[in-house]
Order: structure tokens, then C-alpha cells, then sequence
RNA sequence: GCAGUCGGGCGGUCUGUCGCCGUUGUCUUUUGGCAAAGGAGGAAAGUCCGGGCAGCACAGAGCAUUCCACUUCCUAACAGAAAGCUGUUCGUGAGGGCAGAGUAACGCAGAAGAAAAUAACCGCCUGCAAGGGUAAGGGUGAGAAGGUGGGGUAAGAGCCCACCGGUCGUACAGUGAUGUGCGAGCCGUGUGUCUUGGAAGCUGCAAGUUCGCGUAUACCGACGUUUGAGGGUCGCUCGUCCGAGUCGGAGGGUAGAACGCUUUAGCCUGAUGGUGACAUCGGGAUUAGAUGAAUGACAGACAUUCUCUUUUAUUUAGAGAGGAUACAGAACCCGGCUUAUAGUUCGACUGCUUUU
């Protein structure tokens, strides 16, 4: 009976953030992560490995860089990642991509306004660094560290 | 009923919330919005074989190299499959595993053993002795002069006989590998080089084809460099300032985009032929096509199964609690092989046991 009761909050917990967010972006955005909000070109790529800084809340770690903004774009262009030296099956990395991006899909929004208010975009890519899974609500919560962590970082830097 | 052998099948379902991918329709017609119906596997895996497809190479013939090797058959093809054959081996059995072209010549075995092929160390026989005869017994080895038994002999030996194994010849059966019968004769093993027959051009969808922002510019043309192209300055003219290139074409092809890309040696199903792999004919089904790589996340319910507790009449049935639900993710497409796999199920068969 305990048990149930936990998981019922929970889910009231999945709910309501999801119904805030939604109201509280003018935009009318919803928790989607379409095509134009993935980093999918070669060249940035190569140039936020080689020249981004990088923020880590274990088991995730980011590597960020401002580059200029586009209209249209979203302020944020995100590639998510899990290295094949961590988990040998492609099912494995499928699982932790696939719960990487819920967790950020989720939680993006504060850190999306932050952006904006600031008014910098910026490409990131989020990487797993553990061997082993971790349960979706830990991986939830640690996103939301590293987006803060994120913001946190350039406001003062 | 229990244990097993062989060959197949399935490999979770439903609901809610929030998402992803392309397709079609529709609204806007730039991005997008809305709706509909779809969206991983038996191995998608390993990338081990074989094809299709694409580009490059290519008169013809030979040699070399690599791979394959019982027979027949299937196939687009294969190192694969099917049906058989021979030997060997494991299992009480249903069945399973392994091996399988040829041997003329030349090696190797070989640090064992007396001896590895015109064999005599011990032993046995004969003989006064020298010597001679002898493969029955001995240890070595994967293999010892076909095996077992009998006759025979001084002692022995296919020296002779019977049965068995192999070889050759022959008759029959079989498409064939082979098998069976009869006869002859008295017969060493493995392996390499080699011989015979067959196959193979190279690279892979990041192949290849088309379009191609910007930047720079080989090349061509026009107008220009004290006779000023072009640009800035308020819309135009004048004036004024800057001052050697500017404009157009064409080319290559970078970032990127599209095609290749999913209709298929394909899938389901019925009939006929075949022992079978499979083939032929008819019918049916629009539905994955991503590209730093979608097909999901979270929650609940159910299902299957295991363990524990409890009620009853301890076979069974009910209730409650807890656990488990595998292996694994398309990347051009097919046919195989190999490996991984919780559980569940069907068919044929085998052994043991119980009841009748």
C-alpha cells in the first residue's frame, strides 16, 4: 500500500510540471524536441568538441559553446550522446539516449528563457558517462542540475 | 506420469499522459498547424560465405597463386540445403558427432623400437661348431607384414582349409557413391610435396548519379587605370569624397540537398509434381525507410511463471505477499552459416514406470 502511494505521487508530480511549463511559455511550446532544437551539423559539431566548455553532474556531463543565433532557431541546438566504450550493445546506448532525451525534453524550458533573456544560443551536447543504467527519475533530476549549472556558469562568467 | 531425441511455431497484451519518423489528405502556401492510417527481429547481431546492384578494369590463350573435393540432386549462387553411400565413434534407445578425390615419384615419422619393408635383438628349431631355418611369443608405436580357429611342420609361416576384412575380375541391383553373389590371389599406416577435376578480375551504397549557398579563382568577354570603370554621400541632377579594378560568362566542385531507398531470386495461401531441398500454376495483401541516426518515456491494469504464508479434505482449489518476464535495435537488398535467447507450445519417436 506504501508503495503505491509513492508511485501515484509521483506520476501527480510528471503531471503538473509538464501542465506548468505549458502555460507559462508564452509561445505555446510544447515538451516537444523537434528537428531545428538537434545539432546536426558536422562542422559545429566539430567546433564545440574542439572548442566548448564543459559542466558535469555525474552521471552526465556537457560541452557547450555560444555560437550565433539564427531567426527562426531555437536558442539551444542539443546533441545527445552515450559512448560505445560504456555500453557494448547498441540496445544499452539506445536506452540511456532515449531516457537523456525525455529528461531533457522535460526540463528544458527553464533553461531555454534563461537563453533567451540573455539572448545567446548556444550548441551542447549532453554525454553519459557512467557504465552502468540509472533509473529515469535520477537521470531526470541530475539534467535539471546541469541545465542550472549551464546558466549558472556563463551568467557569472 | 517422468526423463529424453529429432523437427517446427510463438516470444507479452491493453489503457492513459507526453513525445519521435516518414506517408497521405487538408489549411496556410516560407517555416509550419491539424487530421488519418502506419512505423525493428528470429536472430535486425557476428560480418564468416554466396549472389543481385553500382563503378573501374577487360582481344585470345597459357602459367602461377588461393580456395573447394564420397554420390546424386536443388538453387541466381554458395564453403549452403535435401536425399542417400562408406568408415569410425558416443548413447540402453529414438538418434547424434567426426572423416571421406588420387597415390606414379620424392621426402618426413625416426631422440621410440631388434626391425618402418628384399626385417632376426631376445626367443623357438636344427647343428659338435661355423652356420642355417623361423614372423607363432616379447616390449615400442597411430601403424609390425591381413584377423580368428584348425590342419600342417624339426620349429614355423596363406604353406593348406573354413569364416571374416581388404584388393582385383565378373554377374546382378541401383541414375550414382555403393551393395549382394561367384571366382582369383595373398595384400603395411599416416602425412606433405605432388597429380586430377572444379571455381575465382578489383572495390563496395561512405558504391554511384544529379543539383549546388558562400569563399577563392586557372580561363573567356565587356568597360576601365592623367580621356576615371565602379562605389559612398538624402529619392534624382549637379557638386564633392574614395581610387584600380568592376561587371558578366564559364569551369571545377567544398558545406549542404535530392536520387540510389525499398515491389522484392520477397511475404501469405491453395493446387499439382517430387521421398525431400524445391519447382510450376492460380489467388491475396498499398503501408519502416532513419542518416550525430526515429520506431520511445512514465504510470496503471492484466497475462504467464516461480517462491513463501494461509484456509480446506495437504491430489486439487481459493486468498494474500514478494520476485521473474530473455537475447537483443533495421542503416542498399536478398539466400545461407555461426553465435545469444526467460519462458511457452505443437508433431513424430525412444526409454522407464503406473493402471487396465
Amino acid at each position: 500500500m506504501c508503495r503505491k502511494i509513492v508511485l501515484l505521487d509521483t506520476t501527480l508530480f510528471c503531471f503538473y510540471e509538464a501542465t506548468t511549463t505549458k502555460r507559462d511559455t508564452k509561445m505555446e511550446k510544447k515538451n516537444g524536441f523537434a528537428k531545428n532544437e538537434r545539432l546536426c551539423r558536422k562542422s559545429v559539431i566539430e567546433k564545440l568538441y574542439a572548442e566548448g566548455s564543459s559542466v558535469a553532474a555525474f552521471p552526465l556531463r556537457a560541452v557547450y559553446l555560444k555560437i550565433p543565433s539564427e531567426e527562426g532557431n531555437p536558442s539551444a541546438s542539443v546533441l545527445i550522446a552515450v559512448s560505445k566504450k560504456r555500453f557494448k550493445h547498441a540496445v544499452d546506448r539506445n536506452l540511456e539516449k532515449r531516457h537523456m532525451r525525455e529528461a531533457y525534453r522535460l526540463n528544458k524550458h527553464p533553461f531555454l528563457e534563461a537563453l533567451e533573456k540573455s539572448e545567446t544560443s548556444m550548441a551542447v551536447a549532453i554525454l553519459y558517462l557512467d557504465k552502468k543504467h540509472h533509473a529515469f527519475a535520477h537521470i531526470q533530476s541530475k539534467m535539471k542540475k546541469l541545465l542550472q549549472a549551464i546558466i549558472e556558469k556563463e551568467t557569472k562568467g
